[in-house]
DNA sequence: CGTTGATGGCTACCTTAACAGTCATATGCT
DNA sequence: AGCATATGACTGTTAAGGTAGCCATCAACG
């Protein structure tokens, strides 16, 4: 739909103000009837493509947006009631008012549906299940963080169902997700653990505290790994023998649903106070996105994995569904490095300035 | 709702451009998916009942906002998953988020309900100064009136100043406007008077009793006409000499700003306790509307006035500023009565429900 | 200090109306 | 006549909304 040639020359005629202004009023719209969007793009594509096709039957057409006959008649009913377009025995064809709509409605769509478009293109490029971007940078203000946070909160539940295990793992980011958790009621019939052990110092930030918390909020179940993170190889194996840890850890390995945070490596490297030596082999290895332990290069290859107890990467294959959240321009390069590892289906719940950035890198490629 | 007096100002500010970029979008929308317009305003009246009665249980939201309980419930619960509200035993309560979204929000719905074409309309043909209307109807819903008192309150500040004299008419919208006022400090700068002397049984409604409101908000003066309003013509004359009482009355006649609710002519005759033949006689005269003691037929002429003290329709032409503060479909015959009437340049305050119903009735001329 | 009434939330059940799938029919063009 | 189209009617499914009864909480009051 909507020539974008056309569409880039109204836009420069009529400045920046007015389509920044026309972000703003479809943001409103989309927060209090988030299905607005949908519908108006819907009957507008309808519009366009009678316009380009007309005079058209209605089979056709059908066929051509990819809807059964029967639910196209009752938007055409619609539109035609609205004098948008006129049936005739020929097929459909728009009315003058119609024209003008849909000449009208162009910049709106395509402004509308320009996240949408760009998280589609970013799904294919990654080969990830979905995408989901909010509008805004969670690096320039903390609404947006919680914004996404609420996002993936939603995600979260559209997927949950009774007898699920969930892992999650640690960070802001999903501290956030825990926190826009609107409150429901699983009878203890979902178990809720961390991905990996204990780690830092910031409680609210850890796997633990953030797996508690929105077992709380579930009314779920939770298990906590009560481990130190850096234990050596020995040590790990002993305390994985224990049958309280090794329970959790078996549980932890046969989840279903994956939370994940994604971060800088180098930050994430601080934060976990590798020593100076560590951190330039990172940066000698190329490591540059981190997620529950494991570093990840530009090309989205393991260079580095903190020892650690809980999930193994080579776990993660059989979950159905995993979902990362992240988001920030400064976190592009990160994302990006991360997902280009072979996941099983991913789904991503990001910032409008995360895909922004991913997109430019990868153009770049 | 949403504060016309401000709103006013940031339109002015963006300019023309914004405003009807807005009404344009809107328009299309309204062409393409009139249902979801409806269920974007529908929820703006929901966060905005809210914003004003917080904390509020369902049960009384549903009825103030006349739908079932059921019904409030599905948006609720939409609303609150969207993380604009949150329930608490106490009730519902907007989030931040809520509450900005409802500030931001203001002027699409305004521009929604098509209220800034149709006040623009009516301040025409009454030839009034400037027309604000709130949206929804004070018949049916009480936090209109009290949306409408604040859209009064907010005009009234933004014109005084101080050196004033504020007279004031009874009633219970006027008390709503007092109700609303936002307290400031004018340092005794400003004489707040009762248009009349008293009347009636209802002290809160009465002229007296909400100049004296408003004077304590405002940090004002006030003075007292301590008569009774139903004086006999020598009677009236002897106590005008009396010097405490003629100083109020020429602080009266001497008033800069008036602040006047209309009233139905019968409605407010038997109010005043007016004879069964009195009542007849206003019906026979074709009496409509009434403002502080002063009947209006149809076409905007006096046709009766009550015997009072105080303010007298002579007076009225040197004063700068008149508002009148009245809402609802049913008043709507009242309004135009008075307003027909030659005043000095008025601002009429008033809602959806009486705006409409006035350009329906001016239709019909 | 317990009782009661008001307010607020939750769940379950059932009716109804909207929706979409299917088939049959009418119309007009070639 | 044959094809493509619109149109209408019938129907099963589903989700929305109405109704009702329940419990929790809090404050007023005996």
């Amino acid at each position: 739909m909507g020539q974008p040639g056309q569409i880039r020359e109204v836009r420069d005629k009529i400045g920046p103000t007015r389509t920044s202004d026309l972000r703003a009023i479809i943001n409103l719209e989309q927060r209090l009837v988030p299905d607005l969007i949908d519908a108006l793009t819907k009957r507008y594509t309808i519009l366009r493509t009678v316009s380009l096709l007309q005079p058209v039957g209605r089979r056709l057409l059908a066929q051509e947006l990819g809807i059964t006959e029967r639910r196209l008649r009752a938007e055409v009913d619609f539109l035609r009631e609205q004098g948008l377009l006129t049936v005739s025995a020929l097929g459909m064809a728009l009315t003058p008012v119609g024209e003008k709509l849909v000449e009208e409605l162009a910049e709106y769509v395509h402004e509308a549906r320009d996240l949408t478009r760009r998280e589609t293109a970013l799904a294919e490029r990654l080969r990830l299940e979905r995408v989901i971007a909010v509008p805004g940078d969670s690096d320039t203000s903390e609404t947006v963080q919680k914004d996404m946070g609420r996002a993936a909160a939603q995600y979260l539940k559209s997927i949950l169902s009774e007898g699920m295990v969930l892992a999650v793992s640690g960070g802001t980011t999903l501290a956030s997700v825990a926190a826009a958790l609107v409150p429901a009621n699983y009878h203890g019939r979902i178990t809720v653990v961390p991905a990996r052990g204990g780690m830092g110092e910031d409680l609210d930030k850890q796997a633990g505290s953030i797996a508690a918390k929105i077992a709380a909020k579930l009314n779920a179940n939770h298990r906590l790994l009560h481990l130190p993170d850096n234990l050596g190889e020995e040590a790990a194996a002993v305390l994985a023998q224990e049958p309280e840890i090794r329970e959790v850890l078996e549980l932890v390995r046969s989840a279903s649903v994956l939370l994940l945070g994604i971060g800088v490596a180098q930050a994430m490297a601080r934060r976990r106070h590798l020593r100076p030596d560590q951190l330039a082999l990172l940066n000698e290895l190329g490591a540059v996105g981190e997620t529950f332990g494991y570093y990840f290069n530009r090309r989205g290859e393991i260079v580095y994995v903190t020892p650690s107890t809980g999930l193994k990467l080579e776990n993660i294959k059989r979950i159905g569904h995993v979902i990362a959240v992240a988001g920030g321009a400064s976190k592009a390069e990160a994302i990006l490095a991360v997902l280009s590892y072979n996941f099983p289906p991913l789904t991503l719940v990001t910032d409008e300035g995360a895909l922004t950035g991913m997109l430019k890198l990868l153009e770049g490629r």
